[in-house]
RNA sequence: GCUGAAGUGGUGGAAUUGGUAGACACGCUGGACUUAAAAUCCAGUGAGCAGUAAUGUUCGUGCGGGUUCAAGUCCCGCCUUCAGUACCA
């Protein structure tokens, strides 16, 4: 046996760690009640997704500051909600059983474990009793159930909120839809009262389809028909799909929409009222993007000979101020006018060219701004006020999916219309007042005067602007009108791991399964692709169709369409389950409702909420729009889901390189060999500043030698280490060629690398064995073999396998401890900010341990004294208490733990070892080291786990300064300081100062002009 | 292009209202302990110049201006990097 010579009182992180953690575990230490007396603070992390690769430890950062902040806010007296669940439905857990046929419950049960083991060992106060996971059936119960609830909901402008969609049928009954201001589909076609009740059922409910919250509709989608699939934007790469390289093509598809247009402005004007980031409110509004303007009818000229119907084009514009500058209007290709309005002569041309837009994809055509293409319809327009024909044109410049999919084109102030003006030969008018056009369009607003423009012109801008919309008012050609980018979010993924939809379809409408019989639960699949025949993978689930008798899930071989019907084939979207989970985590574990009203009313909203600023247009705009939905609808009694949000910014990964020559040895019998040669970063910096230089022309000559003479040191060295090397063989070098274009850079794993950047060659050839005859070279140009080190290369990179500088919190917490861990993930740097990763540092923290741990000893002897501390300790004491309390509630981590150092430092320089100092600064220090500091809680005698302890009260008291060192400055550069009291007054300290001999040095008999002086801060002569 | 964030020693970063720039760490250098290494402890560490030294002095927070007794911090104009977004009529 090894004999143990670990002093028994020595800072043990394994054995504290694992003991406190079963200790909570046991205890229940961090169960959070829903009926407490104390006020409530509701701490929540975004949902992560339990991926397979695990955690790395720029994952628990965001926790880590959560964490801090919620055993924080129970010292300060509150009740805590802190759970946390996973995001478990998902496409990696997919794939993965595409590729393997492992059920992907499966994966994700395992990868749960995983990661929950990984979180458990950093020591978070977790309520675990409250755990959800989105694929649970216990938890989509619900989503199925929301789900049910917008399907029943419509948006009432009137009202302005959702409202239940029987009081939309009573308004049908009686008045029909004529007067019915509603957020519905374009094109709905008008009905009275009477109309209605002779519709058939199916009518009414294809109808009501309109007006729904959720809907069905037909959507353009990117479908890749190798895959069977629909795919993402993001999974598209240049037309093609990212995964196989397959062709993509956009096709419209019946899809369940979430109709969340209706919320756009009071998910914009909700921004007023939550304490998020900045940025993150940017981007949503940006997203919303809101604009002010006018919609205006344009009739389309018919040709005389054929008796067509009436047809108008509606166009959005910002500028109804430039109507008068009109000289074209262009069509989305997609437009359903197009078809319509084309001459014969222009078909082949519209067609032809229809058919090349719809071969790119949407993406591919917006990144593409460069090119611009058009073709003319052959069909005019008529100008609403000049009567002028204007020319019909079609380009991919104009989206389908934004405004009406067609504009009216202003080429001299729009530079997209001028641009294609130009490349057509089409007219550019000017309606400008001293403004030159022939160069560039004139988009500016402010100053511009508005001229040939009839009623308009000799206007502002503004006037302008509001005159436009009079008129056009006036005359019925037109209306002002507010209009938004938010589109509406397609809801249907022909995926298996998702959440089913609760529907069944009778006669080809979409019929809900009554909440009863909730959750419907995701039948079992042969396999995980889509059917031969397209269909989504639920597709070939045998077991898949409702029985309206039984109110069951059926045979599909019992669908008759009477009483038993197909149910939906796809399943919802990632965003589903985490649009709502923090109203869940209130009440996890209710079977009869998705959370109690006591609990919801209790809870009410999230308090601070930490993650990632990616979410922002997704996930955050997404939950607004449900919790505005299930607060119209009184399910939910607060309309903001998150009171505060905070971006934790990425960890990023300190990459190591090395970098490889390959040099061609001729040797003395003519035979050539090739040698790997690693050399330095220093040399490689080098070489490549050879390679930038003589890419360059007109190179000084001076330069150029240099250069060379350099080459040719560098290529000496290399030759006599490989002559030493080639004579270990018995070989001899006769000489050498080096390719020094061919320099590479290689990642090297980094854990391979100490804190002195030193890379270990001898397991790095273990570890690549392809480089094991590799000779490393060192700075000096020494061979590594020769006691000699090789110095690795680092650059700042994302964390990823393929860059080998992932590190794994496991590792680190094995080795310095969580409590190291979470110090040292604070101490980086700002919360918010992106930050590299490097290991080295962490050894600060740990010392920073070792001497708190200290100072609860004498020798091996835990002893603190019940002595009275003195005023120097109390002043450390206290000043820390500010600070920290002032850094947590600023969400300032990092300079906290530079706080506890500096407490640590000065404690230990003064030998303290008093109760009433070193008790409070646990509790203090606890938030960030909750196991150590536990440990010696326990050690003090206390019973109860410190995490219910009260924070320590600030008393200024302690920190009462009598004097103060005053730097003394002469125009503003600070020359050496005076100790004066505090009590002085400016005139008593001006006669301190001027009569300080090193003052009269200073001024070498001259007279100071001004001597500005502020009390207890500066004093500045000025000479 | 647009929007946002950020540029401070060899490195991560600190300086909360304009008032001693570089706290606290990492790394590095030297020393103590050790057979040796690790660990630990002590001292030094922005750059330049002068001096044996104590010390003095100049420069210094991306660049160029400005306001002020005083600017990392405020104002004007640029540059660079990162992130998001992208023909939005």
């Amino acid at each position: 046996m090894r004999p143990l010579k670990v002093k028994m009182m020595q800072y043990n992180h394994q054995e504290i760690e694992k003991k406190w953690q079963e200790f909570w575990a046991e205890n229940q230490t961090f169960k959070a009640s829903n009926s407490s007396h104390l006020p409530k603070y509701y701490v929540l992390d975004m949902f992560p997704y339990p991926s397979g690769a695990g955690l790395h430890v720029g994952h628990p950062l965001g926790y880590i500051a959560s964490d801090i902040y919620a055993r924080y806010k129970r010292h300060k007296g509150f009740n805590v909600l802190h759970p946390q669940g996973y995001d478990s439905f998902g496409l990696p857990a997919e794939q993965y059983a595409i590729q393997t046929g492992q059920h992907p419950a499966q994966t994700t049960e395992e990868n749960i474990k995983t990661y929950r083991k990984q979180l458990d060992k950093i020591g978070f106060s977790f309520d675990w009793d409250r755990e959800v996971r989105t694929s649970n059936p216990e938890y989509y119960k619900w989503t199925q159930w929301i789900f049910i609830q917008l399907f029943n909901s419509w948006y009432n402008k009137d009202s302005n909120k959702a409202e239940d969609i029987s009081t939309l049928i009573s308004l049908f009954e009686k008045q029909g839809n004529a007067n019915i201001n509603a957020v519905c589909d374009e094109n709905i076609l008008p009905f009275s009262a009477e109309e209605w009740h002779q519709f058939s059922d199916s009518k009414k409910q294809a109808v009501l389809l309109q007006y729904r919250l959720t809907f069905l509709s037909d959507t353009e989608v990117n479908w890749c028909p190798a895959l069977g699939t629909v795919l993402a934007n993001d999974e598209i790469i240049n037309g093609v799909s990212e995964r196989g390289g397959h062709p993509v093509i956009r096709k419209k598809m019946t899809q369940w929409s979430m109709r969340i247009s209706a919320y756009a402005q009071r998910l914009l004007d909700g921004l007023s009222t939550i304490d998020w980031p900045q940025p993150l409110k940017d981007s949503q509004t940006n997203w919303i993007g809101r604009s002010q303007g006018a919609m205006v009818s344009f009739k389309v000229i018919e040709p005389t000979t054929i008796n067509h119907q009436p047809k108008t084009i509606e166009v959005f514009t910002t500028r109804p101020d430039t109507i008068f500058g009109v000289s074209f209007m262009t069509l989305a290709p997609e437009h359903e006018l197009v078809s319509k309005i084309t001459t014969d002569e222009q078909k082949a041309a519209v067609e032809n060219y229809i058919e090349a837009t719809a071969k790119r994809s949407e993406r591919e055509r917006m990144a593409d701004v460069k090119t611009i293409s058009g073709v003319f319809t052959g069909a005019y327009a008529e100008h609403p006020f000049t009567k002028k024909p204007i020319p019909i044109w079609i380009g991919d410049y104009v989206l389908a999916g934004y405004g009406t999919g067609a504009v009216m084109a202003v080429p001299c102030g729009d530079q997209r219309d001028y641009d294609f003006a130009k490349q057509f030969g089409i007219e550019i008018p000017n309606i400008f007042e001293n403004v030159d056009i022939s160069e560039a369009a004139h988009a500016d607003k402010e100053g511009t005067v508005i001229a040939n423009s009839d009623f308009l012109s000799g206007l502002s801008y503004k006037k302008a602007l509001q005159k436009a919309i009079e008129v056009l008012e006036e005359n019925g050609f037109g209306y002002g009108k507010v209009n938004y980018r938010l589109r509406d979010a397609v809801f249907s993924r022909q995926r298996y791991w998702g959440e089913p939809f609760p529907v069944y379809y009778k006669d080809g409408m979409p019929q809900m399964i009554d909440e009863k019989y909730l959750p419907i639960v995701l039948p079992e699949v042969e396999k995980y692709l889509p059917t031969e025949d397209g269909k989504p993978p639920l597709g070939n689930a045998e077991v898949w169709a409702w029985c309206t008798k039984t109110n069951s899930i059926v045979d599909n071989s019992k669908i008759d369409n009477a009483t038993v019907f197909p149910l939906e084939l796809n399943t919802m979207p990632g965003w589903a389950g985490s649009s709502w989970y923090f109203n869940r985590y209130m009440d996890a574990k209710n079977p009869t409702e998705f959370a109690s009203k006591e609990a919801l009313n209790y809870w009410k909203e999230v308090d601070l909420y930490i993650g990632g600023s990616e979410h922002a247009t997704g996930h955050l705009l997404y939950a607004r729009f449900w919790q505005k939905f299930l607060f119209d609808r009184g399910f939910v009694p607060v309309d903001e889901f998150a009171k505060k949000l905070i971006n934790q910014g990425m960890i990023l990964g300190t990459s190591a390189f090395v970098y490889r020559l390959i040099i061609e040895c001729i040797l003395d019998d003519k035979t050539t060999e090739n040698k790997e040669i690693f050399i330095s970063e220093a040399t490689y910096k080098e070489i490549k500043k050879f390679n930038e230089l003589s890419i360059e022309k007109n190179i000084d000559e001076d330069i150029l030698s240099n250069i060379n003479s350099d080459k040719e040191y560098l290529k000496d060295e290399i030759e006599s280490t490989l002559i030493e090397v080639l004579a270990l063989e018995n070989k001899i070098l006769e000489k050498i060629n080096i390719n020094f274009s061919e320099i590479q850079n290689i990642h090297a794993d980094v854990s391979l690398v100490n804190s002195s950047e030193e890379l270990d060659v001898h397991r790095f050839k273990e570890w690549r064995k392809d480089f094991e005859n590799g000779i490393f070279l060192s700075n000096q140009l020494g061979w590594t073999e020769n006691n000699h080190s090789y110095t690795v290369g680092r650059e700042v990179e994302k964390m990823s396998k393929s860059k080998y500088n992932v590190v794994n919190p496991d590792d680190i917490v094995a080795e310095y401890g969580a409590d190291a861990l979470r110090l040292f993930e604070m101490f980086l740097g700002p919360l918010e900010q992106t930050k590299p990763w490097k290991t080295s540092g962490i050894s600060g923290v740990y010392s920073f341990l070792k001497k708190l741990w200290k100072l609860y000893f004498n020798g091996d002897q835990f002893e603190v004294s019940d002595e009275n501390p003195t005023s120097e300790e109390l002043k450390t004491l206290h000043k820390t208490i500010k600070k920290v309390e002032e850094d947590i509630e600023n969400f300032s981590f990092n300079t906290s733990v530079s706080t506890f150092m500096i407490a640590v430092n000065e404690l230990t320089a003064l030998q303290c070892n008093k109760r009433s100092i070193l008790e409070p600064l646990l509790i203090l220090l606890s938030p960030y080291a909750p196991h150590i500091t536990e440990e010696l809680w326990s050690k003090l005698g206390h019973t109860n786990s410190i995490s219910t302890a009260e924070f320590p009260k600030f008393e200024p008291k302690y920190l009462v300064e009598s004097t103060k060192i005053y730097p003394i400055s002469f125009n503003g550069k600070m020359r050496f300081t005076i100790e004066l009291s505090l009590d002085l007054s400016k005139e008593e300290i001006e006669k301190a100062v001027m009569s300080n001999e090193k003052t009269i040095v200073q001024l070498e008999g001259k007279t100071p002009k001004n001597v500005i002086i502020v009390p207890g801060k500066i004093v500045n002569i000025v000479g």
